[in-house]
Parts: C-alpha cells; sequence; structure tokens
DNA sequence: CTTCAAGCATAAGTGACGCTTGGGATGATC
DNA sequence: GATCATCCCAAGCGTCACTTATGCTTGAAG
C-alpha cells in the first residue's frame, strides 16, 4: 500500500538528488528519508532508486512512480486546500429552515453579518413550521432549524443542540375603534366574546389553551396561518386576534392597534442543530449570527 | 495531512452507508473505522460526517473529500500497477550493451528466451567494447553490460556485480592452403614469422603479449576491428590471425581454417550490472536468460 | 598520500499511532 | 418490552516512524 507521504518523500529526493537535501526540504533527518525509501520500494517490490557513488538516479519504476506523484499530490492538496476553505469559513453552504415570521425578522439580520464577515459562506433558506422544520434536520434536509415553542416544556429535543435566541410574547389585536383599543393591558376574559381571528395550528393550539384556562372557548371565524392576512383582517374589524410580537414587527399593523395580554403568554424562540453539525464552521457560525441578532433585537 | 489510507476508509464508509458495513469490506474491526474517521475530521478541521441515529450522512466537507478521493486513489492504484508491472516483468525496460560477438551469439539468444517468457520486457541494446560499456554502466546510460576480460586479473569491477557467462578461447586462423591448415594444435612460435591480420584493439594487444611471451613480435600487416573482416582477409590468403572463438561462430569461415594454437588464451565474458540494479526484476531476468545461453552454447 | 567534508546506511531507543478486545449506550424491529 | 445491530469508549498491545549516534564510502583539498 503505497502512501501519500511516501510519495512526497520521493518527489523530494527526485527533485534534490539526495537523501539529505531531501530532509532538509522536508524538515526531518536524512535517515528518516532514507527509511522511507526503503519501505517504499519494499512496497513497491523493485528497486526505485541507484545509488551509484555519489549520484542518486531513478530506476524506471523509480521514473514511474515520480511521473504519478506530482498528479496524485496535486489532487491530495486540491483536496485539503478545499476543505480547509470550508472549515475556515472562505466557503461552505448552509441550509437553513425558518418558520415565516422568523425568517422576515431574525434571518435577514443574521443573514447579512454572516455575509459581512465570510462572503463565502452560502445559505439557503426555506420556510416551514416547527413540527415539519425539526423534521427536516433529522432528516438532513437541513442543517439549522428555526422553531419556537411555548415554555420549556417536556422538549422533544433532547437529542439537539438547542440555542436559545428570544423569547417572544403573544400580544393581542384589536380594530382601530374597539373599545380595548387604548388600553394598557387587556385580560384575556375580557375578549370572551369576540370573533376571533387564528394564525397558524400552533398558535392557535395555544390561544385555545389559555382562553380555556380563563375559562371560555374562543369563536374562531377565521383561519389562516398568513400573520399580514390576520392582521389585516383584524384590521378591517372583523374580529380580535393574538399573535406573536416578531410576527407583528415586520407587518404594518394597518387599521388594528395592539394591547398587552394578561396573562403574560411567551414563546420561546429558538435554533436548533444536530450535535455533529454544531461543529462545522459555517453552521457554528450561522448560530452564532443568529444569537447576535436577536440579542440586537 | 491527508493520508490516502483515510481516504480509502472514507469511501467505503460513504459507499456502504456504515461504519461496520466499511470494517467488513475492509478486513478490519468497526472501531477501527472510526478511528479512522475521528482522526481524518481531525486533520480535515471539520466534520465529514453526520451520525444521526442510525443513518449515517456526509457533510458537505465529507463530499468534497469523497469526491476527490475517487480521482486521488485512482491515480494511485494506477501508480501502483504501472509499478507492479514493472516488478512483474509485464513491463519494463532493460538497456544492453555487449561487444560485437557477443550481441551477435549471447544476446540474440538470451533475448528470444526473455521474450518468450515475459513478453512485456523490452530490452535495447547497443554496442560498445567494454571499456566503454563499462563506462556507459557506472554513468547510468545502460543497466547491463556484456564485457569480457583476459584471466581474472586485478579486476576494476569490485563494485559491480560479475556474473561469469563462459570462458572463450583464441583460436588460430590460417588460409586454407596454409601449410598448417590441418594440424591440430599449433604453437604461437611456429607462426612466428606470418604475416598478422589483428582484430580490436583488446584482442590485438593480448595477442601481442602472447606473442612476446613466446620470444616475437608478429608483424601486424592489417589491423580492422571487423570480424568478418579478419575472417575474409584470411580467407583470401593474405595472413594468419588469432580470434575469440565466439567471434568466429557466427562468421562462415570461407576459405580460412582454425587452428587450436598453443598456449590457451582464454578470455572470460561476463555480464555486469549495478547491485541496486540486479534487484530489479527486468535486469535479473535478462542475467538469468543470458547465464543461460551461455550454458548452452 | 593523507586529511577532510559530505552523504548514505545501520542500530538502538523512544514516542506515537493504529488495531483489537470488551463493555456500555442508543435506536430500530418484532 | 425484548432483541438485534450499530456505534462510542477505554484499555492493552504491537508496530511504525522518527531521532540520535555511529560507521563506511566517496570525492575533493592540502
Amino acid at each position: 500500500m503505497i502512501e501519500a507521504r511516501h510519495l512526497r518523500v520521493l518527489r523530494a529526493v527526485a527533485a534534490t538528488g539526495s537523501f539529505s537535501a531531501a530532509a532538509r526540504e522536508l524538515g526531518c533527518t536524512q535517515p528518516a528519508v532514507s527509511q522511507q525509501m526503503k519501505a517504499l520500494e519494499a512496497s513497491a517490490g523493485t528497486p526505485l532508486l541507484v545509488r551509484t557513488g555519489r549520484e542518486m538516479r531513478l530506476t524506471q519504476a523509480g521514473e514511474v512512480l515520480v511521473r504519478h506523484a506530482s498528479g496524485i499530490l496535486a489532487g491530495l492538496t486540491a483536496a485539503e486546500e478545499e476543505v480547509a476553505a470550508i472549515a475556515g469559513l472562505r466557503a461552505g453552504r448552509v441550509r437553513l429552515v425558518s418558520f415565516p415570521s422568523g425568517s422576515s425578522t431574525l434571518v435577514p439580520t443574521a443573514l447579512a453579518a454572516l455575509r459581512a464577515d465570510h462572503p463565502g459562506t452560502r445559505v439557503s433558506l426555506v420556510e416551514a413550521e416547527p413540527p415539519r422544520s425539526v423534521e427536516m434536520l433529522r432528516e438532513g434536509d437541513c442543517d439549522v432549524a428555526l422553531a419556537f415553542r411555548y415554555g420549556p416544556g417536556p422538549s422533544e429535543w433532547d437529542d439537539l443542540v438547542v440555542r436559545p435566541l428570544l423569547t417572544d410574547r403573544l400580544v393581542g389585536l384589536v380594530p382601530e375603534g374597539h373599545r380595548l383599543a387604548g388600553a394598557g393591558a387587556v385580560g384575556i376574559g375580557e375578549l370572551a366574546e369576540e370573533s376571533w381571528i387564528a394564525g397558524c395550528p400552533r398558535c392557535r393550539r395555544q390561544l385555545v389553551d389559555v382562553c380555556e384556562r380563563a375559562g371560555f372557548t374562543p369563536r374562531i371565524d377565521f383561519a389562516t396561518d398568513d400573520y399580514p392576512a390576520v392582521v389585516g383582517l383584524v384590521g378591517a374589524g372583523l374580529g380580535v386576534a393574538v399573535l406573536p410580537e416578531l410576527a407583528i414587527e415586520s407587518v404594518r399593523p394597518k387599521g388594528a392597534r395592539t394591547v398587552t395580554v394578561e396573562p403574560a403568554v411567551e414563546r420561546e424562540i429558538v435554533a436548533l442543530t444536530l450535535p455533529d453539525l454544531a461543529q462545522v464552521p459555517a453552521v457554528a457560525a450561522t448560530l452564532e449570527r443568529l444569537t447576535r441578532a436577536a440579542s440586537r433585537a
């Protein structure tokens, strides 16, 4: 089995014409070169060098090996450099999955910072809601998933790297002319008789849970996953809603007013990745920038 | 420093999708594969594999390395095979130098046998007389030199591999009608008054030495290095000559008769090579065939 | 001719590396 | 829930590779 190390030594010997010179070039002692060549000749099964007096010449087999060596070593260094580029963030790719309101706020900030520091790192972004996004992560379809959960809970993410980014509060949204539009804080019970507009399925379940703890079941007249649509419906006076603060941030609440709801309901927004992937430089850098973007928000 | 061994393991892991399967394929245990991959990831500076449950996936860096691995390993095996072909006498080249009378007798027989056994081995033949041929050998311009010497002598070939092939006697050559043409053995002194035709320079010096030990100086009327010419001149009745037996073998002695001369003068025909080159399969095979050809002659 | 410098080979010692065995944890399957 | 397969970890051990030290050969210089 010919090893790359042997070929490096052989090439140096062929280039310099001497074991000692090759040793100096390789940064080792002359006996090391001597032994390497002996080992290489043993594995080749035939002499590669002819030591005649002071001169050192290649045999035919030696010439053959030197001729191949350049190509092989070139391929090796090319591979090393390409990997080093990825490891050094001069290249690399991160596949990011985010839920919609995250991708419109946190993600752009983080990716801008990432690009500024490491222009070679490419990030692809796909949108997916938490259950699906975590599934994608586990199946290898993405490297980082932005997800959220309501309260620390039992956490089905024990086997994942969980990087908390920020905690997002649910805020109430009422039409401009609503009786509570100017209120500072609103008990959730005060909205028991309202017509409700619900957002995404998980938010909806959360809404239902909160309302039931407050002693009523919300009457949901409209349901949509589209946050701007929810805001629009509220603005048109068709009902009230609770939405994550982050979701409203990127929407102009035309005709709608936000109010603080009591009791406070928070969701935790986290970045997830696989333990192995957390070691990948591009992934680590992405997590880092996401964290920083969250702390500034 | 990425080693070829690492790439072989990585390729096996990527192909089988499992450490255990790769270990079976490589003929080692699974922990060995595990450690190799760990070492490779350490030298790469970034994870190459993602272990997620049962599945084993490549990271981007891993994909890069696998992509390069095929080319690098292909080059390595190509080099190994080419060297193995030389070592296994399926390829290879021997540069042979011979003196003229050797190249017309021993060499053809030996090379025919070599080609019959190892058709892939190519032999190039150049003619040169001993002092020059040995010089060529030492300077790396040939691999095997056929040479001769008169008597074991002081031998300037201590640093060479000397393979004795056969001993060649000098025989007398007289015209058909000569008074000694029918004699069995002829004392060299009986030819003291003859007109001499001399061959190559070294043979000529040998002739002069022998004659002077017999008490006379030969009168050399014709001198040529061309053995057939010598035979032709003798056949034309222009003088007598002594020639190596081997030299006459390939010439039809038209009009000339050979006689045994006393005292017997013998030259030793040897094959020479450098100690290192003697280990080269093609060189060893050539020496072997030359020896056999000489023993059959 | 002797001396000197340079280069290669060899031997012994040391450290690291790589492989194996055995044990434990995890995930998929019946 | 038991079982099988897979992988990681730790310990033990053999081998490999490098270094230092030494001797030998070669070619050049005094």
